[in-house]
DNA sequence: TTCTTTGCAAATTCTTTGCACCGAA
DNA sequence: TTCGGTGCAAAGAATTTGCAAAGAA
């Protein structure tokens, strides 16, 4: 029993537990999307793919088809945001929540041991088996808030 | 400044201020989407509408385009759910959140002043000027946990 | 009259599937 | 050898758009 897997070993413990089996494409994805931890969505990781006909190439359905594998290995979590999926680093990485700037679109990560209280109180009064959460505050950020209000000052000129 | 105005009366008012026209569709969606308190989607509203070549018929496009104008009026509010869009009374109707059964996808409401506080506060810290929020608790409510249970317990009979 | 709205058909976007061939175990 | 995996092309699901005709102001 292994005190700290990395991604990549826990994903091949899925894949043996699951007599599924260990290919380039499936390796290099766990990598690709480990490389840099940042929310991402299917055409973005893709982006950042080598294209058809280069070395690694993997297809847009076989990235789909591994994405979904990454959530069920627990490696990712999945959300949805203005009709598309994003996906997230979940394995060794602390539980947290989101706040959403509606100006530029950023995800910007906090975290916050009270919002757990409060689910798990919640779900008690509610006999509810609570299994996990997703929250997400939609707002303006202090960067969007200064631009804008700085763009009132100058428009009162 | 009315005390207290209609969905319908607020939604004339919203096509007035915008120089929107005030169309046979559009009454008649209001109508529709405010019979009745529940989630749903496009498909959902539509089903519940008359069919083609029936009176009152509202061509797909027209529906999603109003919902479009219903969540721009504040009379209802929008989130995603397993990739579609979900849609709420907002208008009139208490700030509230959700627990989301993933065995039956029952969406059961819960109100909790808390959440709303905790969220200003993290607002707060982050220099973050909150607009609103969106908080999906998941897990399996009581329900298809007693069914569960009872199951199991007949398995080992 | 003027300009918005509607319905239709078609296009888009994101994601999934069928299938023949490839490849890991 | 045996299945599972992959890429391709095509299908699907949800939503949006172009456009000509209809309709509100």
């Amino acid at each position: 029993m292994p005190v700290s897997q990395t991604p990549i070993e826990r994903f091949e413990e899925y894949l043996v537990a699951r007599g599924l089996r260990k290919t380039d494409q499936r390796r290099f994805l766990v990598e690709q999307v480990f490389s840099r931890h940042e929310h991402f969505d299917a055409d973005q990781l893709i982006d950042q793919l080598p294209r058809r006909g280069d070395a690694n190439y993997v297809s847009r359905p076989t990235v789909y088809r591994t994405l979904k594998e990454f959530v069920d290995a627990g490696l990712l979590r999945r959300f949805e945001l203005n009709g598309r999926s994003v996906y997230e680093h979940d394995y060794g990485y602390p539980e947290h929540d989101h706040l959403y700037c509606v100006k530029c679109n950023r995800l910007i990560e906090f975290q916050s041991e009270e919002i757990a209280k409060l689910r798990d109180e919640i779900g008690r009064t509610h006999r509810f088996r609570v299994r996990s959460h997703r929250l997400i505050i939609q707002g303006v950020c202090q960067d969007c808030s200064s631009r804008q209000s700085q763009r009132r000052r100058q428009d009162r000129v």
